[in-house]
DNA sequence: CATAAAAAAGACCGATCGGTCTTAAAACAA
DNA sequence: TTGTTTTAAGACCGATCGGTCTTTTTTATG
């Protein structure tokens, strides 16, 4: 990677930070900078707009996230042990967080729901693809008889998402990772009970 | 009420609404001077700053949410059917939203988790006392035996009030009531259980 | 090492930010 | 209804906003 790349990766790491701390609206061009280390021009010579890497920004730390999730999930082959280790994997937040500030889906969503926005599509379709992962492990669990067939996907896939993203907020506003713990462990009984 | 007074509380409505969907950051003096028809010395006139604005307007969003929970709390005198109607008071949000934008304790919450401002101290004083209300019900209901004697009411309240708050962002921002729905469903069960 | 190309610096721009202050209009009390 | 006080208007302020552009420095290439 050339040192041009390091640097346009350097930035999209920290500004990604930034904004998952002080929201996009909430942190400046001058913040960027002061974060990079960098003057002006040394960012816009690798982006166009401020909203340009606040994409940027968004799409690599749901990437993080993402594969984080899918590190766990994999390691697993029954629908069960996938759900329930999908929902463990969100424990890294009290850990070791890939990015401060707590989940920037939850974030971006919460910022940029009632725009009419990119960064919206951008929430929306994070949301979606995880919702997608956790149907499709249901769908198959329930042909390979691990799941109860009266199970509705989408359903399960609500309460398990809308449980983990409220917990971190609680668990983010109180500084106290005992809700996101709560939480999990609520959710490894109410899969377990998918059986 | 004086008609100064009136101006006051008019302001303080429509801007709890703005911010509430654009966010305190995200809004600007301009926006609640558009959003009240006043210009700049009518608001000052009332207000110190924009920050006494957005704590006066997230304590009347708070206010306003809370008034509605309670008012479907205090029918009920049984500690489960209590909590049954807590959780479903959240269904407002889909019919008649006391305001739009979502919940205000979540979105300020998520605005202000990492600063150090009045502001995330008033989102954590009302996700307190949310939680204070639950915890009193489950206390109550488990010395009038209509709660299982082993719920851990602290752990009942972080599981209620998170589903809550992530089925709410998730709704508001795919734009679809389904997914409170679910949320509250799921509740209601988790709810009868814990007889 | 020389040279062309790319990256970073930093001065600069108009627009907008939150906030102040003087002035005019409206509300209130007598 | 008159006089006083309060409320709202709107010009104005310095600071900061996102963004541009020229210049200097660094990197990559022959």
């Amino acid at each position: 990677m050339s040192k041009a790349q390091q640097t346009k990766a350097r930035i999209v790491r920290q500004a990604a930070e930034l904004f998952n701390q002080k929201g996009y609206a909430g942190s400046s061009i001058a913040d960027v900078m002061q974060a990079t280390g960098l003057k002006k021009g040394g960012i816009y010579n690798h982006f166009k707009s401020k909203d340009e890497l606040a994409l940027a920004a968004f799409d690599y730390a749901v990437n993080l996230m993402s594969q984080e999730i899918w590190q766990a999930v994999k390691t697993k082959r029954n629908a069960i042990e996938r759900l329930q280790a999908l929902a463990s994997a969100y424990l890294i937040y009290i850990d070791e967080p890939p990015i401060a500030g707590g989940c920037p889906i939850l974030n971006t969503a919460i910022e940029a729901d009632d725009l009419d926005s990119p960064l919206r599509d951008r929430a929306l379709a994070a949301i979606n693809s995880w919702r997608g992962l956790i149907v499709r492990i249901i769908q198959k669990g329930i042909k390979k008889q691990e799941v109860r067939s009266t199970v509705e996907p989408d359903a399960v896939a609500t309460i398990i998402i809308c449980t983990i993203e409220g917990a971190i907020m609680m668990s983010q506003l109180e500084k106290n990772p005992v809700h996101l713990q709560r939480a999990i462990a609520h959710l490894q009984g109410y899969i377990k009970d998918l059986t």
